[in-house]
DNA sequence: CCACATGATTCCTA
DNA sequence: TAGGAATCATGTGG
């Protein structure tokens, strides 16, 4: 390591120096050892020069806002670090990101340090299952809420930990700076920004912190609040509202949105048990039919008198024989003998000319078919399920 | 306790 | 995005 020339061996503080001398040992001042360095530095602070030229620096600072003038060396690393995150402060402040965050663990009641975190999580596993079906949920819920507790401890000592830090280092730097403040122009205003910078690196590692504990949430949510632990059986009626429709409807059983609601309503769950049950239905029905067939016979043999019963009979069955009800494959049969039952079944609610429709139709498949659009169900879906059923 | 039924979820495809 | 298929996890009856 060449050391550079340095200006003066001299005296640390000589008696007769013009301005450029001064400036000129400022700047050596990073070439030298620590020691010597605060020996200068004291010399020139007390130099009688010193305020006229700090004050002109200042100025020069103010003008051009440019960056550091000297740079000492024994806190260049902390300075660097400095400049690194003061690109940083200039990113998008606290974004709505945080916000969703705060709100989830506030909900979660992660954000309440210690007061038994109720309110949201419970309260919203409790309606976790629409299906109209309370539970009682205090079992595993005691479970969810002790490890809650403990990602809520964890939680809490980590982001204490961050703050303090988060303190320290702002004191520190700003301590430094005032230190500097004696060399070099620090505008209040500078101490200002580099304490902003610091705390949003601190605020984004917050954000991690609170991101990752989210997750830790989410994921205690879907082990121990998961939906499908919560599974209660349809009521009966429920059951039966299905049922009839999609025994009635066997040759298309997909319900539009406007029947699903229908369904929905009269056996109180929500549409998207209703498409649950459909999606169960129809898979479970293809892949055993004759385990099904008696059902078959039981609902369709009911809608067919609640229809005639109605006095509404061609409506929902116009549906199961419509040329665009056709266009696209009808439920597959078991069988020729299982077919033939259920044919039977269907036939009693085909008004007459539609019967040979129907046979060719329930000889393909809804496979190999694009599932048939509900609004390709020209009979009107929801109509359908408003004269089959009365209740 | 076990087997089966059943509601929900996930992944994939058209 | 809806539906099919596989799968999971709970409910239920014997």
């Amino acid at each position: 390591m060449a050391a550079p020339p340095r200006p003066a061996p001299s005296p640390p503080a000589p008696r007769r120096l013009d301005t450029s001398d001064v400036l000129q040992q400022i700047m050596a001042i990073t070439d030298q050892s620590l020691d010597e360095a605060q020996a200068r530095k004291h010399a020139l602070n007390c130099h009688r020069m010193k305020p006229a030229l700090f004050s002109v620096l200042c100025e020069i600072k103010e003008k051009t806002a440019s960056s550091f003038l000297t740079r000492p060396c024994e806190e260049t690393t902390k300075q660097a670090f400095l400049v690194s995150i003061r690109g940083i402060q200039d990113e998008d402040p606290p974004d709505a990101q945080l916000l969703r965050l705060d709100n989830m663990l506030l909900a979660e009641g992660v954000c309440r340090p210690e007061k038994r975190g109720r309110g949201g999580a419970v309260a919203r596993a409790g309606t976790a299952t629409p299906g109209g079906c309370p539970n009682d949920n205090s079992i595993e819920h005691s479970d969810y809420r002790a490890k809650l507790s403990q990602i809520r401890q964890i939680y809490h000592s980590e982001l204490e930990k961050y703050e303090q830090a988060c303190r320290e280092f702002t004191t520190h730097v700003t301590n430094l700076l005032q230190e500097q403040s004696r060399m070099r122009p620090v505008s209040p205003k500078e101490i200002e920004r580099m304490v902003g910078a610091i705390h949003g690196k601190f605020s984004a590692i917050q954000m991690q912190l609170k991101q990752s504990t989210c997750e830790a949430v989410m994921t205690l949510r879907s082990r121990l609040l998961d939906a499908r632990r919560k599974r209660r059986n349809f009521s009966k009626q429920a059951t039966e509202v299905l049922n009839e429709y999609f025994y009635s409807h066997l040759n298309n059983p997909y319900p539009s949105e406007e029947a699903k609601e229908e369904l929905a309503r009269k056996g109180g769950l929500t549409i998207s048990q209703v498409s649950n049950w459909f999606g169960n239905k129809r898979i479970r029905y293809k892949k055993n039919m004759g385990k099904f067939q008696e059902e078959a016979t039981i609902y369709t043999g009911k809608t067919a008198v609640d229809t005639t019963e109605v006095g509404v009979p061609g409506n929902h069955a116009s549906c199961l024989s419509t040329p665009s009800s056709g266009s696209s494959g009808p439920f597959p049969l078991p069988s020729a003998g299982d077919a033939f039952l259920t044919l039977r079944t269907l036939a009693s609610l085909q008004p007459p000319p539609g019967g040979g429709c129907l046979q060719s139709q329930a000889q393909g498949s809804w496979q190999g078919a694009t599932p048939q659009p509900a609004t390709a169900s020209p009979a009107g879906d929801p109509g359908s399920i408003n004269s089959s059923t009365s209740n």
